[in-house]
DNA sequence: AACACAATATACCAATTGGTATATTTTTTA
DNA sequence: TAAAAAATATACCAATTGGTATATTGTGTT
């Protein structure tokens, strides 16, 4: 792949992306993504296998899209404690921010391939277990450094509080009201400050 | 319409609900329908406007389908703060059971149907309140009958407590893992426990 | 049983689908 | 700057899409 070809397969998956995204996987059609692109087949297919190749490289980029800018919003603390706080921060402002990106990567593709058997849902799945390893090692390093109970079960309370987050995008999206954001969000940080916090 | 074409249009729903409910919109196609029902398309035109129709009707369908052993559920007590250990207990049975119907309609059809402008949304948006008016009252009817604090923010608990559990139903079916759910379900019973009972 | 009418099946429609073989253009290398 | 190679455009494919007009079958009424 020539220096050409690269940035044209970047330029496809970037302009494709939010439009999986949104639409999902068979809603999308190989002309959406040429009318998008200014690009026609030829280009297309000479970049990716096929539909199913660029969706997957599509919510590959999407999700980097996402985790970079948690990850150096993490970057403000070193205190695990104040990281959980920064990642309920984050999600407050998760709306607008994923909006842009066509929506929330994981909880689209995630149902939209849910009954698919294809390589996009174990993407999907390694995307949400990579979440919780991390949200697990920051809790692990505030029970290494005494800010939080060793009587807390780190991946327990990781998968918990990602399920409570995914539980607020659904919501948020499907009614259209930032309300479940932000109080959700509170409710989080109550779980830190009563129950994880020493 | 004639009894014989009442049962029709019943069974065509029927048929038809699991498979919108399982692929989405856009990727279940009148073929699909047609070989399943074994009927022509003349039937189902016959019965339904168009497409769009008969996607309105499987989920209106669905959500009666699963929120009738709900209500029967809930029969069993007469407390309100039972009532709301009884709708955990409900969920925590709920994968299996929402399974046999193609899965959870409201998060399925909920994301699906986001981007469309469809009166579908409008319909999901609706089960979705409705759900939350009945968690609502509940919680209020424990505060009138002293079972629950008066302090409490009976709307904002309701919402919490269904935005939870939509993230459980998320979680269970992307990660194909029950854990999620049983954990999710005793997390909201601590909350009953411990925030709203009195 | 015969009629009227409703319900379903058949046969078709244009438009769109994902994908490919080949022609043309652009880029890279010598 | 030519030649080689790679990338993109064009033109096409069979299959499928949602939908409809019409023919056929089934049902209920008298």
């Amino acid at each position: 792949m020539s220096k050409k070809a690269k940035l044209t397969a970047q330029y496809i998956i970037e302009v494709s992306a939010p439009i999986f995204n949104k639409n999902g996987y068979a809603a999308t059609s190989l002309n959406d993504i040429t009318k998008a692109t200014g690009l026609t087949k030829g280009a297309i297919y000479g970049n990716f296998k096929n539909k199913e190749d660029l969706a997957y490289e599509s919510f590959r980029y999407m999700v980097k899209a996402l985790i970079k800018p948690l990850s150096k919003h993490l970057e403000s603390s070193n205190s695990p404690i104040q990281k959980l706080f920064l990642i309920t921060d984050f999600y407050r402002n998760y709306y607008p921010f994923s909006k842009q990106l066509g929506g929330c990567p994981v909880l689209n593709i995630g149902v939209d391939a849910n009954n698919s058997n294809s390589e996009l849902l174990n993407k999907v799945r390694d995307t949400i277990q990579r979440i919780q390893d991390k949200l697990c090692s920051i809790i692990e390093n505030g029970i290494e450094d005494g800010e939080i109970s060793t009587e807390i079960n780190a991946m327990q309370y990781a998968k918990r509080i990602d399920t409570i987050i995914q539980g607020a995008v659904f919501m948020t999206y499907t009614m259209n009201d930032e309300v479940y954001m932000k109080d959700t969000m509170n409710h989080v940080d109550q779980i830190i400050t009563n129950e994880l916090k020493i």
